[in-house]
DNA sequence: CTTATTGTTCGACAATTCTCGAACAATATA
DNA sequence: TATATTGTTCGAGAATTGTCGAACAATAAG
């Protein structure tokens, strides 16, 4: 992989709205939760139903948030939350998110795959 | 307006995601940071430079998120923060976010103005 | 009843985001 | 060197979101 796969901002670069947007997301906030339940982890490790790119893209919208940060061990990448960075810009945020997600509850599978309702425009 | 304006999801309808999404735009927060600053505010008296249409568009997408509440006043709408449902589901969540906007900081103004940018193709 | 005020909705258009197959690229292994 | 593994990027297409003028709609005032 590229190196600058592992290029983030910097800590003074992180912006709320920007952090906000990525977790706005159910794909996203899944793979906050997993890597939250093992402190850190690899990029094929994930219990997520999607093809590398989409997979791709959606690290690379957190990575380039600041909410994760990535470095690489071998051929794979590990991904870790920026927890120390989240906490000392926005205190509170992290952990609230994340208690957000660790509940029980009646949500819909992190999946969100468009292109399964694809269909020919005929058929509408 | 219309009644269905003031049409709400209840506390249990409110989901993660969907609130995260709605903060996740600047214009929203500064909308946010408005409405905190004055503990309820009607739609007109925003100090944000757009068309009445497109703030109509982000109120409508704060409230679908249940971050505001709203209500008639005459002819005018008022709008509040659902501190007490957002602080019951996600604690911390919106004081954090608050907190972190109100921060002094060199963000670009809260006006994302796009079709500013519009300029005919064949000047690209 | 007419006019004013506030705010929404419609519809068109532009911009952004998401998805994913195919190709590419870095590292590790044989 | 060739092959395998992991993950990215490209590019195309679809979906979603944002913008805004014009028209609409509810309430208030004259």
């Amino acid at each position: 992989m590229a190196l600058k796969t592992t290029k983030q901002p910097s800590r003074s670069e992180i912006q709320l709205p920007v952090v906000l947007h990525a977790l706005g997301d159910p794909i996203r906030l899944e793979i906050l939760r997993q890597i939250d339940a093992e402190d850190k982890k690899e990029c094929g490790t994930f219990n997520l139903e999607m093809p590398k790119s989409s997979l791709s893209h959606h690290f690379r919208v957190l990575r380039e948030a600041g909410v994760i940060g990535t470095r690489p061990n071998g051929t794979a990448l590990i991904n870790w939350l920026r927890t120390d960075d989240l906490d000392d810009l926005f205190p509170g945020l992290l952990s609230s998110v994340l208690q957000g997600i660790r509940k029980p509850s009646k949500r819909s599978p992190a999946k969100r795959n468009r292109r399964a309702r694809l269909q020919p425009k005929s058929l509408l």
